[in-house]
Parts: structure tokens; sequence; C-alpha cells
DNA sequence: ATTTTAATGCAACTAAGTTGCAAATATACT
DNA sequence: AGTATATTTGCAACTTAGTTGCATTAAAAT
């Protein structure tokens, strides 16, 4: 699918990635915009902005779904897969720029790695 | 908390996970016992044997909850920090001993680390 | 055998995320 | 600009994993 028209919504919720560098969890959007737009097209918007390549999604430590900006990804191809960390004081989640290194695992063919890390952040220290 | 009494309930989920190698899933869990015992209980007793260090907890891919034995845990401490493989074709999940290194990361301290990789499985390759 | 206290079942609830459909609105066309 | 067309939105209702309170049941201690 994907954005097809640049709408109110779709506007306010880049807007939102442009202005903050850390990841924003869909709740936490909900909250923020629920008076100037509905929870469904928040899902909506950020299921299309992800298909585009604008955001990618993983899961915080509650299962709870979180976006963030992609850099250098397109609607062909997410080349995302960086670990997360998440500030057990504040909550905060960033996108951590560090490799880990997924070793071979014998007999099994690994596509996608997801890689939360929990603990405490900079400004929580 | 922790287990107390050795109830009915106890003994056949301890039992289940000892025939089997692989984690399972809560959901899993309550359709294969609903007949036998509440959903209510099977949520509690996991979180008393994961209290105990019998069993640890972990989210699959939708970000629900897994559960497998534990090897050389205690109430006292867990650690069984490895990672968890998901098969994307017939959505098994196993433990890996394979160690995955943790970067050091600046100005944060990593506490917990939550690594589960996807992709195809011995059995469905 | 009786008492004590933990474990269970049940029903009702919570909250994240989804779906169907009618109404609104962005874009294309003339 | 005005109209047609197709996408997007809001809303309400739903789904489902997991939780909570409380009365009842059943371990285990006496």
């Amino acid at each position: 699918m994907g954005i097809l028209r640049k709408t109110k919504s779709v506007k306010i919720l880049l807007d939102e990635f442009e202005k903050h560098a850390t990841a924003i969890s869909a709740i936490t959007l909900i909250e923020r915009f629920h008076s100037k737009m509905n929870k469904t097209t928040i899902y909506r918007v950020l299921d299309k902005l992800e298909d585009d390549g604008f955001l990618h999604s993983f899961l915080g430590k509650n299962g709870h779904k979180w976006y963030a900006k992609c850099s250098g990804c397109s609607s062909a191809e997410h080349h995302d897969v960086h670990p997360h960390f998440q500030c057990s004081d504040c909550g905060k989640v960033d996108c951590l720029s560090t490799d880990v290194l997924i070793p071979t695992i014998p007999n099994r063919t690994v596509h996608v790695s997801q890689i939360l890390l929990q603990g405490t952040c900079e400004d929580c220290l």
C-alpha cells in the first residue's frame, strides 16, 4: 500500500518523528494526538510510513509497538536491523548504531534479529 | 511469592516442560489444558515457576509470552540470558546456547538483553 | 480430623490493536 | 474553478492476551 496522499495526519506524524531523535511508541502517539486524530488513523498511518521505509517498528519490553525514523531505508528494503535500548527508569527508547554480531546458528537460517537491551540511559545514570 | 504447594496444576505444567525441549507459549498452554485448568491458573502458575527459577520467560515475535525450562537458575538469580530462535514457518521457538556478545554501549548500563532471532529451523529447511 | 492458608475457578475487566462501513477530503480531470 | 474518483478518516464495535477480586476448593500443618 504505502502513502498516497499527504494528509494532515501524515504531516503531523512525520513532523513528530522529525522533531524527536528517540523512538516513539504507538501508545504515546495516541495519547499525544488523540484530539487531532483517531487511534485507528494513527495505526494506519504508521503502518504505511513503515511500508514506505520512513519508519521502522519493533516491540518494546511489554510487547508494545514502537516506531522510529529509518536511516537509508526505502519501500524496497528495510535495513534498520540495529539493536534498541530501552531505559528501565524513564522508559525512553533509542536506536543504537552499535552493531551486534549475530553468530551463525547451526542448521538454521536467520532472517531477522530483534535485539532489545534494557538498562539505564545517560540521563538517568 | 513462588510455589508453596505441589498442586495438580503445578504438576501438569512442570511435566509439560519436562516433556518438551522447546519453549511453549502461554497461549498454547491455555489451548492445551483449558479442560484441565483455568487460564488464570495457568498464568499464575507460570509466574510462580518463573519466580522459583524453574522457567524463564520472554516475548515471541508478536509480543506474546513464551516460557522455557531454565538451566542452572534459582529463585535468587536468573542467568538464562541466551538468545531465542523462532521459526517463521512452523512457529516453534528454541533456546539457543550460542552466546551473543553485547557490546558496551557508551553512557549506558545494560542490565537485560532480549534477543529474538527469526528464520527457518532445521525441520523446515 | 480439624484448622489454616494458599491455590483455583469464574466472571468481569483492561488495554492494545483491528475491522467494516459511512462520511470526509485529497488529488486528477475537464 | 468545479466535478468526479478514489483514498483516508472517524466511529463504534470487536478481538484477544493478560489481569483482578472474590468466593470456593484443596493442600498441608496441627
